[in-house]
RNA sequence: GGGCGAUUAGUUCAGUUGGCUAGAACACCUGCCUUACAAGCAGGGGGUCGUAGGUUCAAGUCCUACAUCGCCCA
């Protein structure tokens, strides 16, 4: 006889079966073949620390589906890889050793990096292994790596040669404590507490006028100041010069409604650049350039007596020059919004400097359009990428001034001075070392300068699709698996990585990256905040929790909720899913018992209560189908669990256990197929939620009957698939109410279930509308010893057509 | 200020194109050692569905306004 043992082995079994999956490759990809392909361009995690619950909240809802996709007869490739290369490695490889990149030499740096990041991606990689990934490791890739870089090269070349990038001597962002320039996307506001002050400026008539500011030390860098156009305050005073305290400079008043006159004085000075609206200003008002800040965040000769102090040395200093000349009418303290880095959390600054650009502004009605080519998961996630697309007022500068990232492929003739790009056969290049091995196309100058600057991370994580699809390569695959089926991320990073990543494909093959975007929540702590690193409020890391519940229990964690919702995170859920695995051993270990002597054959005879688990199997299939077509994998694991944990167990095995032992055998060979079937069944539907201890229970019993080797193999339970048994519901239904109403009556008179029924008298109800065999089995499972009519009845139980009258037996 | 979402039992959430007495899990209460499972089983109590209007034979569901919370943006 086939036994399961008596307690299922968490953790050890897990373990097992993940060396199991991985020796057998029972996931990899399978390359071009019959099965239709599905593809997943997951995005690869930041190598910067550690992962936290939020992340495997995420990955794991996508994975759930990756191992549906593969019982749904699909050839899936699902890769996984690691975005190595950037801002965030920098800073952790400088905060372990304690020093700056710019104290060691670029190429010892790099070499840092390099190994810091190994290190963080062998733990990462062991973390999505103990949660039970199906990933393709075979696939693995870093966007450092030799074929990242080509293709992150290769992409630059297209865009060049497209004419989708420029290189312009413009306003970027830039920040003086990471010293690079940064994108639109990589920055966000922030209250900050600052002083407002109002300083006397001079106009030409030697009036008076006040202007409030919380940046006196760009007073060097005034190159306008500005008035709303009806304000009748000013209106005489448009086209008058005026000069600050201080600094000798003549600028010139302009009217520009973007004023507010209700701020301050309604004067506002324009510098070089205080935000974005100078910035805004200097391009529509062709205003001089006057930088008074250096990119190391220091003030420049402009600033004159102030020259080397940093930016907050210099606002003090000026503040207090400017009081000692009695030049200041008011000071008082603000909180406004300031512009900052999302790396490092301090303020930005704008500098111009020559740096490349890819063209989004020219192109965003078509990137606008281009999302509803895109289906969406949920769909309202779509308005929060046309919002930021038609929001956009920044090119997306690439330009890094940074160590760790993939090299521009790019020289600068000496003699014309223009850009040449590498050729596409020599990449991976690196111009600090290779030349461009060809003579400058414009003049045939044949003396280079290097670009030192290398690509922005999410230029290179961006073409993810075309690592995958190896873009370019001799092994070129972008025909299997491009556009790509499915792309999974969390929303917090619409603007940033699905925009980029739909920029890229948009640019270099016409068409969006993936054909559906599922996104989904963020994990929240007991306040309701949003879990991440730089809160602090990550609590207990992920590997901490899978060594202390397992796997699967996790993962139910991260499956019970509504795609796109945010969810919160606490233990007690994971006991739920405990509950759920234990119950699932118990329930096969027992169903298994009952199946001794099962041949594999169908045979022998149905009853109204074998039909009626059979179709609500069948219907439950359906459900879960239909949900997780829509990426409801949260609703479709409720309707797997209540079909299992209520008609399967509560009921159904109930049910059958008396029949089985005390059948004839055509009843015990019917029931046992039914049984056989619904169980096999459920644990499919299970799998890709619970992937350990179903293949446990597979491989301990089901390999026996059936061919695949491993239960991620085989084929997932379409409703089609299964006999329709029309009414079977009803049937069902009459049964359980009949059984519920003597459950109750024993629980009402507080007896045991097992406790046994002398004499039962429901005016023949049963007998008329119950099958024999059922009726057997309902007696059995209640302990009714006999039916017949009751006179002075212990108790009285039913409604309607039902009514019983009850006389308990002796235990 | 703009975009998106949420608001249903003590808690966390379902409730699909409007249609039986609004469901589940957890928690709570009452029982039960019943030969798979006490991490279980049976039963029970608990909701003016954020507020105010409107449409309709019928509104948790549709419309309008407001309030509160969250995320994103300016």
């Amino acid at each position: 006889m086939k036994e399961l043992p008596k307690y299922y082995g968490g953790l050890d079994s897990e373990k097992k079966w993940q060396r199991f999956w991985e020796e057998e490759n029972i996931f990899s990809y399978e390359g071009k073949g019959d099965k239709p392909v599905y593809s997943v361009d997951t995005p690869p995690p930041t190598v910067s620390g550690q992962l936290h619950i939020g992340h495997v909240f995420s990955y794991t809802q996508a994975e759930i589906m990756t191992r549906y996709k593969r019982m749904r007869g699909y050839n899936v490739f699902y890769p996984f890889g690691f975005d190595d290369n950037g801002l965030p490695t920098e800073r952790l490889v400088e905060k372990k050793l304690k020093k700056n990149a710019s104290s060691m030499d670029r190429e010892e740096f790099i070499s840092h990096c390099l190994e810091v990041s190994a290190e963080v991606e062998a733990e990462f990689k062991a973390l999505w292994q103990s949660l039970g990934f199906s990933a393709d490791w075979n696939q693995l890739y870093s966007t450092i790596d030799e074929r990242s870089r080509r293709i992150s090269q290769r992409s630059f070349i297209d865009l060049f040669e497209k004419g989708y990038v420029v290189h312009k001597a413009t306003p970027a962002l830039y920040c003086p404590h990471c010293r690079t320039t940064v994108a639109q996307a990589e920055t966000e506001d922030k209250e900050f507490d600052s002083e407002f002050v109002d300083i006397a400026f001079t106009l030409e008539n030697g009036e008076e006028l006040i202007i409030s500011t919380t940046r006196p030390e760009l007073l060097p860098a005034l190159t306008a100041v500005f008035v709303h156009p009806e304000d009748p305050r000013y209106k005489k005073a448009h086209g008058m010069t005026v000069r600050p305290p201080l600094f000798d400079i003549d600028v010139t008043i302009r009217p520009d409604d973007k004023v507010d006159p209700e701020k301050g004085s309604g004067a506002v000075m324009c510098c070089t650049f205080g935000d974005s609206t100078d910035v805004e200003w200097y391009h529509t008002h062709n205003l001089e350039l006057r930088q008074a800040i250096d990119e190391n965040g220091r003030m420049n000769t402009l600033a004159g007596p102030y020259e080397g102090m940093k930016i907050k040395e210099a606002r003090k200093a000026i503040i207090n020059d400017l009081e000692e000349g009695g030049f200041v009418r008011g000071k008082r303290h603000v909180t406004h919004p300031v512009n900052t880095h999302d790396r490092c959390g301090r303020e930005m600054e704008f500098i111009v400097k020559k740096q490349w650009f890819i063209k989004i502004l020219e192109h965003k009605e078509e990137l606008i359009r281009l999302a509803d080519s895109i289906k969406w998961y949920p769909e309202f996630m779509k308005e929060r990428y046309i919002h930021w697309v038609s929001n956009l007022k920044w090119d997306w500068g690439i330009s890094r001034q940074r160590y760790f990232g993939v090299p521009f492929p790019l020289w600068y003739c000496d003699d014309c001075g223009e850009p040449v790009v590498a050729d596409k056969s020599s990449l991976p290049v690196n111009p600090l070392k290779d030349g461009p091995g060809k003579p400058c196309p414009s003049c045939g100058g044949t003396s280079f300068v290097p670009e030192r600057d290398v690509l922005d991370t999410w230029a290179t994580s961006s073409v993810t699709p075309q690592i995958n699809g190896k873009w370019g390569e001799k092994d070129d695959r972008m025909k299997e698996i491009f556009p790509m089926d499915l792309r999974p991320q969390a929303h917090d990073i619409i603007r940033t990585w699905a925009f980029y990543t739909i920029v890229k494909s948009y640019y270099h093959h016409g068409v969006p990256p993936w054909k559906n975007i599922m996104i989904s929540g963020h994990s929240l702590d007991p306040q309701r905040k949003k879990i991440s690193k730089s809160k602090g409020n990550a609590g207990q890391t992920p590997q901490a929790l899978v060594a202390q519940h397992s796997a699967d229990p996790v993962r139910y964690w991260t499956a019970g909720s509504r795609l796109g919702m945010d969810t919160f995170f606490s233990e007690d859920v994971l006991k739920d899913g405990r509950k759920l695995v234990t119950k699932l051993w118990n329930a096969s270990k027992f169903a298994i018992m009952n199946l001794e002597g099962y041949s594999g054959e169908k045979g022998g005879s149905l009853n109204s209560v074998d039909r009626w688990i059979l179709e609500s199997f069948r219907s439950t299939a359906g459900t879960a189908t239909e949900y997780l077509e829509r990426y409801e994998y949260g609703l479709a694991l409720q309707s797997i669990e209540t079909f299992f944990w209520k008609d399967l167990c509560d009921n159904y095995i109930e049910l059958v256990k008396g029949k089985i032992k005390e059948g004839t055998r055509e009843e015990k060979k019917g029931s046992q197929w039914a049984l056989f079937t619904v169980l096999y069944g459920v644990l499919r539907l299970f799998a890709p939620f619970l992937p350990h201890i179903t293949e446990e229970i597979y491989q301990l019993y089901f390999t026996d009957f059936l061919p695949e080797k491993s239960i991620h193999l085989a084929p997932w339970p379409l409703p089609e698939n299964y006999q329709a048994f029309d009414g079977a519901a009803e049937e069902g239904e009459k049964v359980l109410r009949y059984v519920e109403f003597i459950r109750k009556a024993k629980s009402e008179h507080k007896l045991s279930l097992a406790h046994p029924i002398a004499l039962l008298d429901d005016e023949g109800y049963a007998k008329k509308e119950f099958e024999e065999g059922v009726l057997r089995q309902i007696d059995s499972l209640l302990k009714v010893e006999k039916r017949a009519p009751v006179k002075e009845p212990d108790a009285r139980c039913g409604e309607g057509d039902l009514l019983m009258a009850i006389k308990w037996g002796e235990r």
